[in-house]
DNA sequence: GCCAACGTTGGC
DNA sequence: GCCAACGTTGGC
């Protein structure tokens, strides 16, 4: 899941503690398709994109979709997030572009989605890569 | 600040 | 239903 540090941040995001937060603002039907796939439990990573460029945290799906309060049409939808952890180590997307076993991923196909799926193995190289 | 890559809108 | 024009995102 990727935001804007200046507009939604990881430590904005641990400040919300365990009562978590929405993820709304999604206005892009394939995201809002990849937030409606998430089940409670689910754990993402937390990119900042414009400025860092970079996975720095998981955090987890505690509510599952429904409809984005902050969407005037009622098309779009939420979902609630809390704060696991940060990564030791946050890793940056030339990082990630420079893996070819991570070159599949949508966060470098298609850069200016928002919300996307991530499989295991991926998952796994990532939070390898977090680590000191 | 620029621009590539998309996504959306609206005229036809 | 097509597509030109326009708007947005996000990396560079």
């Amino acid at each position: 899941m990727k935001s804007e540090p200046n507009v939604w941040s990881i430590d904005q995001q641990k400040k919300a503690g365990n009562k978590g937060a929405p993820w709304d603002g999604v206005r892009n039907y394939q995201a809002a398709r990849n937030l409606k796939d998430m089940k409670k439990g689910d754990q993402c990573f937390f990119y900042h994109s414009n400025i860092g460029k970079e996975i720095v945290g998981i955090v987890e799906v505690i509510k599952e979709h429904y409809i984005d309060k902050t969407d005037q049409s009622g098309q779009f939808v939420a979902v609630t997030v809390k704060y696991l952890s940060k990564l030791d180590k946050p890793v940056t997307l030339e990082k990630i572009k420079k893996n070819k076993e991570l070159s599949h991923l949508s966060l470098i196909k298609q850069s200016r989605l928002s919300v996307m799926p991530i499989d295991s193995k991926s998952w796994k190289i990532l939070n390898k890569m977090g680590k000191i």
